[in-house]
DNA sequence: GCTCAGGGCATTTTT
DNA sequence: TGCCCTGAGC
């Protein structure tokens, strides 16, 4: 292994630095991969055993793409004894190992976050509290940051300052609400995504000896983006690096966009100082990017004041500037984004599978879609359900679930009733009381002798019941000295759920059919691979199934063979591609940012989500912005996001409009523009917000909701007189509508709707409307709002 | 216990 | 605009 030749300086003196704990800053594009890929290989030249290396991704992808690369470094047996994989796969197999331990059996089930969302729902109802109020999704995600954080639901009762919140946010019963939550994971022995590293977490601190046996083990630990773990994560990474002390971060901060998920930017920018003699080294080179795109980006991030100073540059080519579209709505900007594709790919030597379109929301691709539709332009969108998503999948799962876990409450619930076996709402409603009133026992026993359990039942039901209990009770026994597969296969025969499927012959079902096939396909791949491995410690029985299984993702399903195609997908979802020319589309301010930006932090944030989608190209990168977009069951309106002023214009081909810079509408003044005033747009102005930690309110707070939804309307008459006139969609404001500046006949010029002729004038006063024909977007109706003329 | 119509509702989401 | 949930009605 030739590492002068295969790493530059910096990469290097990253690899070679294995007497004590590092943290590697990669920027975009640095080769990052390569770094963990070769440090892996170093350690083990050097004689560490591939057993004392500790490896830890957030995602299934990042870990096997590593494993594969190490195997072609390193020799593969080795490779397959490295402890490497996500957070969560690596710790729930520790735990299923440590399951005494944590009061918990071995078979605990993985609840996915339908499954918590179902039980908090559940929690909800019997609290008798208004859905309304305390909404399950919210609810649930409230539970999910307290636990990344490590709160435990008796410690967040004690605080005096969360009561206070959440009265005063309307929900003073979530202490509870957690309380309970936790308690009935744990009547189900089950488990959530959180509980994965809380259980962890909490299992080390409380069994010293426990911690020892792995602290001792791993003498060296890698954990890849860590700008993105959470609190937990980084006391776990903590914890296990007591004995030794050698830790290898490596990640990115100024790709750090997790936030709203529990990551904690600060894990990374301040793990120097968790250690002593702790270096610091930094990738700097990208070799992904253009100098231009690589520039553009930099001044974009260079406004934020959280960060570890870098430099990132690049030694290809200069590239040319980053386009700006500006689209009338978001119908015009899928056209135009669909015309460009179409006309490079005919014109140069571009491949559609060489194309990204990013967006901040999975919503936004609809309208795209239509247009590449169209437009027969191939393309796929990522963030689909995922194959494990599919109702017929969860069902089977969830029978699987139950074989193992007979306390699996979520997913008893879920099939009861599937097929119909008359077992309806009343009876599972008093099955699961009765079930809770005795957590001891588990509820698919109570099932099998509901009248020996005191179940307020009729005969019928009571016969129902124990019959499907039986027949549970058989596959339980049957699971005791079968495989996956022909558990699984038995399962589907018994149930009928096989039957069911062949018998639909619509399309829908006959696609459930083949979904069930498929999975079944996955089963017995499942344990070929397994049988091929030939690890002794693995057996191939369901519990290790459903483990891989619920801690698999869509990304995991998706097939990567590689058609040519254009991808969508979120800016989110994108984080660690690269495509040689990225479209960024919706870049306005009503989405970025979409939501109130509340503090610096979410700020900058925001401006690293926007660095993460540029860096994602290697060629070309285009953005676009659409003045009026259909969102939320209405049109609204926009003006360019305020992060595409904070890119040096040198990098940016500017649309006419955004070049002079004084059309522009300020939606957050409370005003209409000025011309004295609104000559100059000041890019400097988002940091001029608040100094740094200042949480105080900020001037665009709540104004994205109200204020956008001003737009321009500009009329020229035969003369030269021209007038503008704003025009709004609600009538909250009182104002002075100046119908009299409009006549029908009038050509004007709409901001989001272009050019038009005014066909009549309606009411007067704050009701005036005018009704105007647009040549693209047809007649619309326009009620006209603060009006001031302006004489040229 | 199942079906369908209408109201409420809508960031990002590697596990 | 479309999805998801609820509740009325069979």
């Amino acid at each position: 292994m030739d590492l002068d030749n295969l790493l530059n300086p910096e990469q290097r003196a990253a690899v070679e630095y294995c007497d004590g704990s590092s943290v590697i800053v990669a920027g975009a594009g640095s080769g990052k991969t390569r770094v963990l890929t070769y440090k892996v290989a170093y350690l083990l030249q050097h004689g560490m055993s591939p057993d004392s290396i500790l490896a830890l991704t957030f995602t299934n992808k990042a870990a096997r793409e590593m494993r594969d690369r190490i195997m072609r470094v390193v020799d593969y047996r080795d490779a397959r004894r490295l402890m490497m994989g996500t957070f969560h796969s690596v710790f729930s197999r520790i735990l299923r190992i440590e399951a005494n331990n944590i009061g918990l059996t071995p078979q605990y089930t993985i609840y996915d976050s339908a499954d918590s969302k179902n039980v908090v729902k559940t929690i909800i109802k019997e609290m008798a509290l208004d859905d309304k109020k305390y909404k399950p999704a919210a609810i649930h995600q409230k539970i999910s940051m307290a636990k990344n954080h490590m709160v435990t639901p008796s410690a967040y009762a004690q605080s005096s300052e969360n009561y206070y919140r959440d009265n005063t946010n309307g929900v003073p019963q979530f202490a509870e609400i957690f309380q309970r939550y936790c308690a009935r994971c744990r009547e189900a022995n089950a488990m959530d995504f959180d509980d994965i590293l809380v259980y962890t977490a909490t299992l080390f601190r409380q069994h010293p000896d426990v911690l020892q046996r792995y602290a001792g083990r791993f003498q060296y630990i890698l954990v890849d983006e860590y700008q993105d773990t959470n609190t937990v994560q980084h006391a776990i990474v903590l914890q296990l690096a007591s004995v030794h002390k050698r830790v290898c971060v490596v990640g990115d901060d100024a790709q750090s966009i997790y936030s709203f998920r529990g990551a904690e930017i600060d894990n990374i920018l301040g793990f120097q100082r968790v250690f002593d003699n702790c270096r610091l080294f930094k990738l700097q080179r990208n070799y992904r990017s253009t100098q231009t795109i690589v520039e553009a980006a930099n001044t974009l991030i260079a406004k934020n004041r959280s960060q570890i100073p870098k430099k990132v540059f690049s030694e290809n080519a200069l590239g040319g500037a980053i386009d700006v579209l500006c689209a009338y709505s978001d119908y015009d900007e899928a056209a135009q984004v669909a015309q460009r594709i179409s006309s490079s790919v005919r014109r140069h030597d571009v491949q559609y599978s060489d194309i990204a379109i990013l967006y901040r929301t999975n919503s936004q691709s609809r309208v795209l879609e239509d247009e590449f539709r169209k437009n027969a332009i191939p393309y796929r969108i990522y963030g689909g359900q995922s194959f494990y998503q599919r109702k017929e999948i969860k069902d089977v799962i969830a029978y699987m679930r139950l074989l193992v876990n007979p306390h699996d409450e979520e997913a008893l619930k879920r099939i009861i009733n599937v097929p119909a076996r008359g077992l309806g709402d009343t009876t599972q409603k008093k099955l699961f009381e009765l079930a809770h009133a005795r957590p001891d026992v588990p509820v698919l026993t109570i099932a099998a002798r509901p009248l020996e359990y005191g179940l307020d039942v009729n005969k019928g039901t009571a016969a129902k019941l124990e019959r499907f209990a039986g027949m549970m009770q058989q596959l339980a026994d049957a699971n005791e000295y079968s495989d996956a597969y022909t558990i699984t296969e038995r399962l589907l025969f018994e149930t009928r759920l096989m039957a069911d499927a062949a018998a639909d012959t619509s399309i829908e079902g006959m696609s459930r059919k083949e979904n069930i096939d498929e999975f079944l396909g996955a089963v017995h791949d499942f344990c070929d691979r397994k049988v091929n491995e030939g690890d002794e410690n693995t057996e191939i029985n369901i519990v290790n199934f459903l483990n891989e299984v619920a801690l698999a993702t869509d990304q995991d399903t998706q097939d990567d063979s590689d058609p040519n195609v254009v991808t969508l997908m979120t800016i989110h979802a994108a984080k660690g591609l690269e495509f040689d020319h990225v479209y960024i589309v919706g870049v306005e301010e009503n989405l970025f940012p979409s939501m109130m930006i509340e503090s610096e932090r979410e700020l900058e944030e925001e401006r690293r989500l926007f660095y993460v989608a540029i860096t994602r190209a290697k060629e070309v990168c285009t953005i676009s912005y659409a003045k009026s977009r259909f969102r939320n069951g209405q049109t609204q309106y926009s003006n360019p996001s305020r992060f595409l002023y904070d890119i040096d214009r040198r990098y940016l081909n500017l649309p006419a409009e955004m070049k002079r810079g004084s059309r522009r509408v300020d939606p957050y003044a409370s005003s209409m523009w000025d011309d004295d005033t609104h000559s100059t747009f000041d890019s400097r102005r988002p940091s001029s917000y608040g100094e740094r930690g200042d949480e105080r309110q900020l001037p665009f707070k709540g104004g994205a909701s109200s204020g956008c939804q001003h737009s321009e309307l500009q009329t020229s008459t035969a003369g030269r007189k021209l007038s503008r006139v704003s025009t709004a969609t609600s009538q909250s404001s009182s104002s002075t509508a100046v119908t009299a500046a409009l006549a029908p006949g009038d050509s004007v010029y709409h901001d989001s709707f272009g050019h038009g002729t005014v066909e009549r004038l309606e009411g007067t006063g704050h009701n005036a409307k005018a009704v105007i024909d647009f040549d693209i977007h047809g007649t619309k109706t326009l009620l006209l709002r603060f009006a001031r003329l302006t004489k040229e």
